[in-house]
DNA sequence: GACATTAGCTGACTTTAGTCAGCTATTTTT
DNA sequence: AAAAATAGCTGACTAAAGTCAGCTAATGTC
């Protein structure tokens, strides 16, 4: 990475969080304490669970215990007994406690609005626009591709997603037993691997390999949500399944694919496949791709 | 505004404070206390005066000083009397301060490398971008365009600036003398008005307005700083002038121009100006221009 | 030269943030 | 039913952050 860019980088930093944490500790604080305050936004609308409260804020047991005592005190916040386990603790807000959040989310606008303000209606667009690209970036540099047993639900979860989205995208519609007759086990270890690519804890894409003999691969699967198309997440996911599969001893990998599948088409010329012969008789195949690895 | 800029601006200072600040705190702490670190990098490689520390960091007096002798103690600072105000005192880095400043320079660029290193040679360009205009947008949101002395400080430091440009871009150079034979407190009020556009204090555009009659007034010495143009600086600082005119009764006003001063020229097309008669003997004017008030 | 102001310092204090050991009540495991 | 694990709480503690009043020395103002 270049100089220049990394000066960028850091200009940005520098710039942003003191602009908007200067702006934030201003407008937002309402004079409450930090810790107090992100207790108060974390239980939120449904309440939590305290256990949950001490994961997601990573704090200690007995802190939060007293953030959530002094929280009571104010009467923004009521713990009560968990129904289920009679040792866990449920906290939730008050009528005082909600009106504060919500206090806090008029704040946030008017953060937000400040920043605006000043400027012409094109530029406003211009730095919206600039702040999503920026946003949409730092996310997706916080992928992570991991492999996962094609069972799992975040597995599930990808693969109804993407059922789904055939079935819709195709003009036929799409039934998957019609397509694969073999059970998604064929993706577990060590015949095969399913990969999910995660977004803060969140599944958002994913895909498949499997073995077809000593040397052939077959990806399949390959699906990224909607809502994080344009990160490179299929790419990656790609390139994850191609590294399985040649640290496994695979010479060659293939997929078939749909010309409705515009996007993936796409990403598969662009990651260095070539259209084949037709290698299946896969009833909503309609080209077939293949390349070498290593 | 509409509500979803306001969301995503609020998508954008959550992620960026977080990711951004998860991240500084891990990278650059240095197990050094924040309030010491805040300091040390303050001072910075050039020394500053310990009033001035106190200043741009917000700290009480007594607070700041504790910090100072922290950092004496650890041999990082020195203090010493100025040599200009025997009541002021001045810091700058040991040489061991250098260093850890030095390594902080370190960390910072591992931080902004870890934020690239998971994007494709795409991806970063397009992140670097984004945050060029990110920030250039939020800088050019917090100028402030105030009144003036024309005889103040930063009014001489933008004319100044204003005659070197010209100088420079004229091919027959420039002597402001020849050009404005009247002194620049033509330009105090009530007579006229000087304003200057600061940029986190610093001047970086300027701009004036004299009256010539009971409903004309003449728009001079509009100069952006050349780091922050395309910020739309002088289109503020033009509007701002109009509308100390339009208060004071002014119909009217003009302006001269050169054809090298091409920016310029595009500005005040898009404010609304219209090409009229020449209407001085300046030596150094080509084009004349009129707009209407109100 | 008297008086006010400015710059910085020290002492005394509070609040916030955080850690750790040990306790009780409940649930899970064996 | 006993033992182990889990969830949360309290007490005791520390470090960092911040505030405030009052002090001294130097400088500026009349």
């Amino acid at each position: 990475m270049s100089d220049p860019d990394l000066r960028q980088i850091r200009a940005f930093n520098r710039l942003v969080t003191q602009r908007i944490g200067v702006l934030q500790a201003s407008y937002l604080g309402q004079g409450r304490p930090f810790g107090e305050a992100r207790v108060l936004f974390e239980v939120g609308r449904d309440g939590a669970d305290v256990r949950d409260l001490r994961q997601r804020l990573e704090l200690d047991s007995g802190y939060l215990s007293r953030l959530l005592r002094a929280l009571e005190r104010q009467e923004l916040v009521v713990v009560e007994k968990s129904a289920a386990d009679g040792r866990a603790r449920l906290a939730r807000l008050t009528d005082r406690g909600q009106a504060e959040v919500d206090a806090y989310d008029v704040q946030s606008n008017r953060l937000a609005q400040s920043l605006i303000d000043p400027l012409d209606e094109r530029q406003r667009r211009r730095l919206v626009e600039a702040m999503g690209e920026v946003e949409r970036l730092l996310r997706a540099s916080a992928v992570a591709v991991e492999v996962v047993s094609p069972g799992s639900a975040d597995a599930r979860w990808c693969l109804d997603r993407y059922f789904a989205e055939l079935a819709q995208r195709f003009d036929s519609g799409y039934d998957p037993a019609q397509a694969a007759p073999a059970p998604e086990d064929q993706f577990a270890p060590p015949k095969g691997w399913f990969v999910v690519a995660r977004l803060e804890g969140r599944p958002v894409a994913c895909g498949a390999l499997k073995r077809v003999d000593a040397e052939t691969g077959e990806i399949k699967r390959l699906w990224t949500d909607p809502t994080s198309r344009g990160l490179g997440l299929g790419r990656k996911v790609l390139t994850t399944l191609e590294a399985l599969g040649c640290e496994a001893g695979l010479r060659r990998v293939r997929l078939d694919s749909n010309a409705a599948l515009t996007e993936a088409i796409g990403l598969y010329a662009k990651a260095g496949y070539e259209e084949v012969e037709r290698f299946n008789d896969d009833p909503y195949a309609q080209m077939w791709f293949g390349k070498a690895l290593g």
